[in-house]
DNA sequence: GACGATTTGTCCGTATGTATA
DNA sequence: GTATACATACGGACAAATCGT
C-alpha cells in the first residue's frame, strides 16, 4: 500500500469514496457527507475534496446539486441498460410467441458469436414479437446453456430478457448491434404475414458480461414501420 | 447578449476559448496560450482559466499534458465516428446527385430541430447517394444559414459533408439518430426506382456542435440492403 | 546530457453567491 | 427566514514534466 502514497491526495480520497460506495456504507440514492465534513475527515482543502467529487460525478457514480447533499447515483452504472441507445416497437399491447427453444449441438457461427467451444451446446429460442395482435418481428436468441437455462421459464412471459438476466446478477458491458436491411423470406414472410421479398430491418446483436464472457448472440428481423430505434453518442 | 452576463465567468472564457478555435484562430493541434498568458488576457484568477479548460478537456476539445503546452485535439472528437457507429453503404462506385439546394422560410420541424427562430430562413439540400450507378438513397438536410454556405460550394461533390465541415472549423460534439422504417412515396420511389409502398430504413439525425448550436437535421431514407448500420456501446 | 525556464498538476486557504431544505 | 449545502472565484505555493539552449 506504500505505493498509494505516490498518488494524488484527490485520488487517495476519490477511492477511499468508491470503496465506502462499493462496500454498501453509502447505498445508491443516499447522501454523502458534505464536503466540510469530508475536509475534517480526511483533513484536506476542500479544492482536493472537490476535485475528487467532481472526478466521481463526471463517472456517473455521484450526483451533486448546489444547495443539496451529493448523492450516490441510483444507478449502478455498469448495467445502466443502454447507454444512449433507444429500441422502441411500436403498438401498444405486446406479446411473444416462442417458436423454439431447444439445444443445439450444431451452429458454427452463433458458436463463434459465443465464443463457445467446437463440442459446446448453444441454446436456441426463436420468437415472434407482437404487437395488437400483428406480428412485427422474428427473433432468433442464441444463448451459452447456463444463460439459456435462466431464460428457459421465462421465455414466454418476457419481452426483453436482460431484466430477468439482470435479477440473476447477470450484467452486460457491451453491446454490439449491427442494423441493416433484408429481404423476407418465404418463412419469415409467412410467420409475420407480409410477402416474400419484402424489406425488413435487421437488428443482429452481440452482448457480453461484465465477465467478458458472451451472454447473448441474436438477430431480430422487424417490419420497419412497426420498430424505431434512437440513439445518441457524444457529450 | 446581456444574458451572457450571468453566465459564470469560467463558462464565458470557455465559450471564447471555443470561438478561437471555431474562428481557426487556434488551429486542431497547435498550441493555445499557456495559462498565465490567458490570465492577463481574460484578468481572471487561475482557478477560472484551468476550470474553463478542463471542462473542453472533458469534451475532447482540448488536450493537456503536464509541462507541455495545452493543444487543440487534432480530431476533434466524434468526427472519425465515435464510440463505436458505423454507417456503411454498400456499394463500390459512390456518388451524389443534388436535387435542390436553397433556402426556405417556412419549414417549423426543421427550424425547431435547429433552434432557429420564427424568422430566421434554413438552408434545404436534397440528395441522392448513387452506388455503382444505382440510387441508395434519397437524403434531406436542414442546415443553418452559415453551415449551409461552407456546404454550398461542395454539396455534389462529397459524400459527407462533416470532414468540410471540420476544415472550417466546424465540430460535432453530439449526435442523435433515429432509426425506423418507412414506405416509400411516389415521389421517393421514382426517384430510388422502386415500387411506391416499399419499405426503407429512414435515419434521422440531428447533429450539435461544441458550442451546443446544433449543426445539422438531416432525414435519408435507404433501400435497406444497400446499407448496414453498426454501433458498439460499453467500455 | 545537464540545466534553467516554462507550463501544467496538485494543494492549500479564504470569501462570496445561490439554491435547497 | 435561517441554516446548510454546493458553486464560483480569488490568491498563493510547490511539485513534476517538458522543452530549448
Amino acid at each position: 500500500m506504500s505505493k498509494q502514497r505516490k498518488l494524488p491526495l484527490y485520488v487517495q480520497i476519490k477511492n477511499k469514496l468508491v470503496n465506502n460506495i462499493k462496500e454498501g456504507v453509502w447505498q445508491p440514492g443516499e447522501a454523502i457527507p458534505s464536503e466540510s465534513q469530508l475536509i475534517e475527515q480526511y483533513n484536506v482543502s476542500r479544492t482536493t475534496i472537490r476535485q475528487a467529487i467532481q472526478d466521481l460525478v463526471q463517472k456517473d457514480v455521484l450526483e451533486t446539486r448546489r444547495g443539496a447533499p451529493t448523492r450516490v447515483k441510483e444507478e449502478p452504472q455498469v448495467d445502466k441498460g443502454n447507454p444512449g441507445i433507444i429500441h422502441k416497437e411500436i403498438g401498444t399491447n405486446m406479446e411473444v410467441k416462442v417458436l423454439r427453444f431447444e439445444k443445439l449441438k450444431e451452429h458454427y457461427y452463433a458458436k463463434y458469436q459465443l465464443d463457445l467451444e467446437e463440442d459446446e451446446e448453444v441454446y436456441v429460442l426463436e420468437r415472434l414479437r407482437i404487437a395488437d395482435s400483428k406480428p412485427i418481428a422474428y427473433q432468433q436468441l442464441y444463448l451459452p446453456i447456463p444463460i439459456g437455462e435462466v431464460v428457459k421459464g421465462v421465455a414466454s412471459d418476457v419481452f426483453d430478457i436482460f431484466p430477468v438476466l439482470g435479477q440473476h446478477n447477470i450484467h452486460h458491458s457491451n453491446i454490439q448491434e449491427m442494423v441493416s436491411g433484408s429481404n423476407a423470406t418465404q418463412y419469415v414472410a409467412d410467420l409475420l404475414g407480409i410477402i416474400p421479398g419484402e424489406a425488413l430491418t435487421d437488428i443482429e446483436r452481440t452482448t457480453v458480461g461484465i465477465d467478458d464472457k458472451p451472454i447473448e448472440y441474436s438477430r431480430t428481423k422487424y417490419i420497419p414501420n412497426a420498430f424505431m430505434y434512437r440513439m445518441e453518442i457524444g457529450k
